[in-house]
DNA sequence: GTGAAAGCGCTAACAG
DNA sequence: CTGTTAGCGCTTTCAC
């Protein structure tokens, strides 16, 4: 079949016999028409199949796109998958439609897509950053009135609306109450590297809950991973230590899945753990998993819910939103066998 | 700080001094231009912080934007996730954008969204359909030459090419499997509703597997169900039956959540349990997860070569590749315990 | 109610 | 090497 041209409003015109600004304001419900050219207008463009070329009504009428630009770092995590959906959920009423890239975690991608996102004219951006990058070129594009807002952790280089979870209030409380169930030596494992602004904050809610009771900071039962393999072997190092941790925390989701692992193969039951985020077979592993669940779409839709604020008008200061975690208690955080009651103070 | 308008080609131009088709040379690399005046107009673009309107070149040029339109029915769902950024990895190397939506399975969402990617002339259009959808709108536009991939299911209303799983095969080799274990009444929970693609093409494996074993076919072991919790119930429905089935077939990723958490809930690890659709943590249940393992990443690569070979100039008749499936045999297929062989045909 | 002309921001086609 | 003119498909402005 040739490749027959896509037929413009021109087309439509011609067919009816009217001129092209009578199809635009019949299409548009803009200004008054007769109903039978009405009629007309509609049967021929059902006929010729017209669909207007938005590209070419955006840049006459000089607004924005009605699209929410949305960069993430990795799209087969369930994590942002299901921000993304808060999002859509909560900018659909608007009119808006979500448009998703990913930067897989590469600051030269994130760069790249978020050009062709404000190249494309879309009227909200929303970017979870990937580690390294600098964000000083969305200066002018949010001067020039573009929304913008960092999702799960803060832009560098631009002072930005932003959404995360409360990081290091909700680690607090994960190793606060592997503590209180008798553990002295627990492990952590973070995100990699470990200047990304999730690694810190939740280590830093790691450090306040130890120092909160009398704990000393250990450096050595703290590591890092990057994928679930890295996970696994940085929870063999750790239990390989001659004085082991008897409890772990995993920093994020996917580190969570490559400690439940290893810990499963090594049948290492005895091993107390609490991860950030919550798994979607938490409850059905042996033992449960206890975790300090974030809430992914009530982060999307408070993204939302802020940049549709900024493009109505609001020109406050930017601010930060701190969507709360809970801590969901299960079989896997369990007591300390001994029950030790007294504080080691020896470090 | 007061909306400042967004440079334009025309206001680097001034600022240099130059015409704006010599901006638009120095840019996109066309023609010949000097060193110094090169030099200039970068300088320019940087100070101003000139983006070119991607919409507005697009439009004068004539041909598709760059960008790959998908949309799936679930973000939160980790196989679209998956198979997204298969088509991504494959895309970017020729210089396309991948964007996507979601129609949360609603064929009304999906047609809006599909008429927006249409709207907003993308390269290549690819739809996991949304059941009950329609696709014949789409017929014009492929005519026009635009390459439109179905995923996961075949479209409706359209002879377009298409990347499916091997369904019916995968599902056949993973009750195959169960009955060379001894079971001999094999539960099936598949999609809602009944008529969806996946669901009739898996069914009709679990048919195919049973026939050949010689085995009857009894409705009353079949099931459906959306999401979790209705898989749940579902597993809990079957195993009451009066002659109950020894092992499940659990047909997609959700429904085998569901399950999985049945049966861990009450306690019946005598049941055998084969899955379709991969599960992040299958190795870590106990017992281990025997699946049957789709390529999501390997669905999307496919998808993005056909129909970038369509882009090529590829006018050869529509054709559906099917990605194999793997069987992957855990723990969870055990054996029948009082290990009859005979088979019983009773029905 | 409808149409003609101008122009959005950019590039093709032709000069020079 | 660079500028001019025209025009992509649509909407605005102003006329009738």
């Amino acid at each position: 079949m040739a490749a027959t041209r896509r037929p413009t409003l021109a087309d439509v015109a011609r067919e009816v016999g009217v001129s092209a600004k009578t199809v635009s304001r019949v299409l548009n419900e803009d200004g008054p028409s007769s109903p039978q050219t009405r009629e007309r207008v509609l049967a021929a463009v059902a006929k010729l199949g017209f669909q207007p070329n938005l590209m070419a009504r955006n840049i006459r009428v000089g607004g924005p796109d009605t699209t929410v630009g949305l960069v993430v770092p990795d799209l087969g995590n369930p994590f942002f998958g299901t921000v993304a959906g808060g999002i859509e959920d909560a900018v659909r009423a608007r009119g808006l439609t979500l448009l998703m890239g990913s930067s897989a975690e590469d600051p030269e991608r994130e760069h790249v897509l978020t050009r062709t996102f404000l190249a494309r004219r879309v009227s909200i951006l929303m970017v979870v950053p990937a580690f390294g990058a600098d964000h000083g070129y969305l200066k002018a594009p949010r001067a020039a009135g573009l929304p913008v807002v960092f999702l799960d952790r803060p832009g560098i280089g631009l002072s930005a609306d932003c959404v995360v979870s409360s990081n290091r209030a909700g680690v607090h409380e994960g190793v606060a109450h592997l503590i209180a169930q008798g553990h002295r030596r627990i492990g952590f494992i973070g995100d990699l590297p470990a200047k990304l602004y999730t690694r810190r904050e939740r280590l830093a809610g790691y450090r306040s809950a130890l120092a909160e009771a009398g704990l000393p900071y250990d450096r050595t039962l703290t590591a890092g991973a990057h994928g679930q393999e890295t996970a696994a072997a940085a929870t063999t190092e750790l239990l390989g230590l001659p004085d082991p941790p008897t409890a772990l925390f995993a920093g994020n989701n996917i580190v969570a899945m490559g400690v439940v692992a290893q810990l499963a193969r090594a049948a290492r039951k005895d091993v107390a753990l609490v991860t950030f985020d919550d798994l979607p077979l938490a409850e059905v592993l042996e033992p449960a998993l206890t975790v300090v669940a974030q809430d992914p779409a009530a982060i999307g839709e408070a993204a939302a819910r802020t940049a549709l604020a900024r493009l109505d008008g609001d020109r406050s200061r930017s601010r930060t939103v701190t969507v709360p975690t809970r801590l969901v208690v299960r079989g896997s955080s369990r007591p300390l066998r001994p029950a030790r009651t007294a504080v080691d103070m020896s470090g």
